[in-house]
RNA sequence: GGGCGGGUAGCUCAGUUGGGAGAGCAUCGGCCUUACAAGCCGAGGGUCACAGGUUCAAGCCCUGUUCCGCCCA
């Protein structure tokens, strides 16, 4: 054993002191950098600008661990790798918490006006803001620090005005009176896809209205019976014979003194309700419509805070839920209240502040998107974008199929301001990238800017090209636009993927990303999402804290399968921690034997065929790891990557190599020791490199410590898959060795030989291959099963008293004298002929089909008829171990 | 009502041209064998939701049923 500096490693992976030692130097050595090489490709992403209120919780750390390890991965495979960083402004978001600010301090924002107001908001997020950034970093991302931007940076409002000016120029934004979705408590208008529906116990009322010729009444069923106070007409199927009769009447509107007409749409459902249909076209999306193809009025009951205004009459005042009461109450008392049904349906809420949207009339900018759409859908339908996994296809085509102008403007302080001005003496709309000082149509400076700010939405969707400095032809786009890939939440694929794929191909003539890949939400064990109120919020940080970073990236690596949402469970970080410290372990023990001496380049050859079987094995499955690695990333399987490594560093390298080769590296051949050393050293750097991408912090300490290594492991190669490694013989050879070496373990554990007992073993029936395999492993073989002697087709019977195990046409024997329980022994095999019997049964059925024989391929068949040779040859080794059984009982 | 996904070992899930049913964890038994007890060795465990169909052959393809989840109206 060396005593080299090496092997002082602590006994355990202290996690805490190695993951803070890296962060800095990684900062330092300015690996993160994006490099602008000509000769090489580049590889960039884009990150999902987190909330600037934002901090870190579990489905960041999923989605940025993803976009972290293609990133290291692509780095260290000689990409020009850009990963910007940043966040957005979350507009409402940010104002609210600015908001219970100033209301802690007993104002609201109109008391300090807009000016101040903005100024505390950014204030707040000098002192406050970005806190998730310093999260990622502690996470481990390889962004480049450097390039951070904020959707509210001067360079990026500049995009946001630029793409605003061209728009509108080309007929693409424009400003209107129509039906939003309005929030009464952010006091703004939101888009169809920030209000989030959620299914309530609500009441149907049935309520009557009476025919104004006094011939009857007509019963309408609604959710929403407050809303009856703006309704301006009824609507009925035009093929319901039961209201056919009604044409060109009218109806008295209860409550109001109103009279409004009845008219005929093939939008009502007749099975709804009575069939007859309240139209509110200011209160609902779906009456506004029907409002429009029957040029009904429009009457808004309803104030900004969602109380009702003077349309409302006597209820003036109220707000709309008491109103809902005192309109039931009184038409109970005027008889006009048939009945009340339960009933559940979806409300819509602010996906903010969870406060029900009341939709509503109102005077907002809009962006025509059916154009950009279906420019966007074009780019997916001609696989100029991929989306991984493909199931969202469907979901995308069908939204962007469907989709409605985007509502753009927020009646809101903290954005981007519209860069509209109203002209006040000509009324000339002015819109334009640098402020106007005087009107060009009058010369008059009275010029009024819009008060209303932007959706945050509209700047984010500029996000890939607005970073990299857009409007402005700079070297960054040409090198990395369009973006590799785009990792995100499959619950903003129209919020923002869509969006971005508009803006990008519009404005840039190219998709903004080549590839997306969407994740799953991240669940609790039990499949629900965690959310504060039920108290299962896993939080990142404290999981860092407790378990390491790498142990959570490794879990979140190892769920990430594709379409499956992630189900996490803090047992199965800490099952995960074992696996770090497997590896940690691993490397200690590689660093007792390897110093700077060591010559790894001993297999830096292609021609390996030298090399004893064990080593052969080992680099040939280093290579199937890394091809299996490399193809796992390449195709977003992300679980499979972390599967491939998992199982090649513990049960291959670790439980089989390792162990094998500990005679070698005590050996007193200094050939033997030398290269025993050599491949284990490289094939643990072969590992190291591998789990870089997932596993940053503890590959890079290992790294540090193996011999010779100045430089970072961030910047290293990724190791190539090399196939002349990959030999068919040599695994099945080991394949064979391993068996029986398993078999005889197998025996001493059910026989309860303790494990420090030698004891003698036998191998009957092997065939000249095994049997010469066999005496040139033997010793391997008695170290791994703690053998006396292994006797190889003796000549002297096998004795009576003995433990048998058949595997590959050997029978394996272990004479133990007084230790055999032949009840046991004949139990065992048993069940072995049993089973071996129906694998057979089905082996001979397949083979006796004549359809099986003309139709199946050749190959097909003659992997049956091997298998049916050796099963036979097994179950006759089996006989024969009976039969011995039989004389030693009689 | 429309769309999508899922049902495989006790749990969480892999299973990529149809031919071997798998992994991790958990369970059980034995071990402090000087890298690791955060470990080592061994073992048990499945009618691949159900019913039909296509095929020489179905966990995989088709049809229907059922249960669970999500999205949309």
């Amino acid at each position: 054993m060396t005593t080299s500096e090496h092997n002082s490693l602590p006994k355990n992976y202290e996690f805490s002191d190695v993951e803070s030692k890296w962060l800095s130097r990684w900062e330092e050595h300015d690996s993160f950098n994006a490099r602008m090489d000509e000769d090489r490709p580049s590889y960039a992403i884009v990150i999902p600008p987190p909330n600037v209120t934002g901090v870190l919780h579990v489905g960041h750390a999923l989605n940025n661990t993803l976009q972290d390890i293609l990133v290291r991965y692509k780095r260290m495979d000689g990409y020009n790798t850009l990963w910007v960083p940043g966040t957005d402004h979350a507009g409402i978001a940010t104002q609210n918490v600015v908001e219970r600010q100033l209301g802690a301090e007993g104002k609201s924002r109109h008391d300090v006006g807009r000016d101040q107001f903005v100024e505390r908001v950014w204030e707040w997020r000098r002192e406050k803001g970005g806190a998730i950034i310093t999260q990622l970093k502690r996470l481990g991302c390889s962004c480049d620090w450097s390039r951070e931007r904020f959707t509210m940076d001067e360079g990026l409002s500049r995009a946001v005005r630029e793409v605003f000016v061209r728009l509108y120029h080309e007929g693409l934004i424009y400003k209107g009176d129509y039906i939003v979705n309005w929030c009464p408590r952010c006091l703004t208008a939101l888009a169809d896809d920030e209000v989030d529906h959620e299914e309530r116990a609500g009441k149907l009322y049935h309520v009557r209205y009476p025919l104004v010729d006094g011939s009857g009444t007509l019963v309408v069923a609604t959710t929403r019976p407050e809303t009856m106070l703006g309704d301006t007409g009824v609507a009925v199927h035009p093929d319901d014979e039961r209201y056919a009769h009604l044409s060109g009447t009218m109806v008295d509107l209860p409550l109001t003194g109103r009279r409004i007409p009845i008219v005929f749409d093939s939008h009502v459902q007749r099975e709804f309700g009575t069939g007859a249909l309240k139209v509110t076209p200011s209160h609902d999306r779906d009456d506004y419509e029907i409002g429009l193809r029957h040029n009904l009025e429009r009457c808004k009951v309803m104030d900004e805070h969602g109380v009702m205004n003077e349309q409302a009459g006597v209820y003036a005042g109220l707000d709309r839920f008491e109103c809902r009461a005192r309109v039931v109450d009184d038409l109970r008392a005027q008889g006009l209240l048939v009945n009340i049904e339960e009933h559940e349906h979806a409300v819509g809420l602010c996906y903010r502040c969870k406060a029900v949207v009341e939709p509503t009339t109102s005077l907002q900018w809009f962006v025509a998107v059916k154009p950009l759409a279906e420019a966007a859908v074009s780019a997916v339908r001609d696989d100029r974008i991929t989306i991984y996994p493909k199931t969202w296809y469907n979901t995308f085509y069908h939204w962007m199929d469907n989709i409605r102008d985007w509502c753009i403007s927020r009646q809101i302080w903290w954005g981007h301001r519209i860069p509209a001005w109203n002209c006040a003496a000509c009324g000339e709309v002015v819109v334009a990238v640098t402020d106007p000082t005087v009107c060009p149509a009058c010369g008059s400076s009275e010029l009024i800017q819009e008060t209303d700010v932007l959706d945050t939405w509209f700047s984010s969707a500029l996000w890939p090209f607005s970073t990299m400095g857009w409007p402005e032809t700079t070297r960054e786009l040409r090198f990395f636009y369009p973006t590799s890939v785009l990792i995100t939440s499959f619950d903003i694929l129209f919020f923002w993927v869509a969006r971005m794929m508009m803006m990008g191909i519009h404005f840039m003539k190219e998709v903004p990303f080549r590839d997306v890949y969407l994740h799953a939400l991240v669940r609790d064990k039990d499949g629900k999402k965690m959310s504060k109120s039920t108290g299962n919020v896993i939080d990142p940080l404290a999981v860092m804290d407790r378990y390491g970073t790498d142990a959570l990236r490794f879990t979140l690596t190892a769920f990430a399968a594709q379409g499956r949402e992630i189900k996490l469970d803090e047992e199965r970080i800490d099952g995960y921690r074992h696996f770090i410290n497997k590896l940690w372990n691993a490397s200690r023990f590689a660093l007792m034997h390897v110093d700077d001496k060591t010559e790894v380049n001993l297999v830096d050859h292609d021609d390996i065929a030298d090399l004893p079987l064990i080593h052969r094995w080992i680099l040939g499955r280093s290579s199937v790891a890394v091809g299996g690695v490399r193809t796992a990333l390449d195709n977003y399987h992300f679980n499979e990557a972390a599967s491939v490594i998992y199982q090649f560093t513990w049960r291959e390298f670790c439980d089989w190599y390792v162990e094998w080769i500990k005679a070698d590296l005590f050996s007193d051949d200094q050939d033997v020791r030398k290269q025993a050393r050599a491949v284990l050293l490289h094939v643990l750097e072969t590992i190291v490199k591998l789990i870089h991408p997932i596993t940053p912090f503890v590959s890079e300490e290992v790294w540090a410590a193996l011999p010779g290594h100045r430089e970072v492991l961030m910047t290293r190669p990724f190791p190539q898959e090399n196939l002349a490694w990959q030999d068919r013989d040599v695994e099945d050879q080991m394949r064979f060795l391993m068996g029986i070496i398993t078999a005889i373990r197998t025996i001493r554990a059910e026989t309860g030989v303790h494990p420090s007992r030698a004891i003698e073993a036998a191998v009957y029936g092997a065939d000249e291959n095994s049997a010469a395999l066999l005496a040139q492993f033997g010793s391997a073989i008695g170290d791994m099963c703690r053998l006396s002697e292994l006797r190889v087709n003796p000549e002297q019977p096998a004795p009576r008293e003995a433990a048998r195990s058949i595997f590959a046409n050997c029978e394996i024997v272990v004479p133990l004298v007084g230790l055999v329980d032949v009840a046991a022994e004949r139990e065992k095999l048993d069940r072995e002929r049993a089973k071996i019997e129906r694998e057979l049964a089905t082996v001979v059925g397949k083979l006796a089909n004549q359809q099986f024989l003309m139709r199946a391929p050749e190959a097909a068949v003659a992997k049956q008829r091997d298998k049916q040779t050796e099963l036979r040859g097994r179950l006759a080794k089996i006989t024969e171990a009976e039969e011995r059984l039989a004389a030693l009982s009689s």
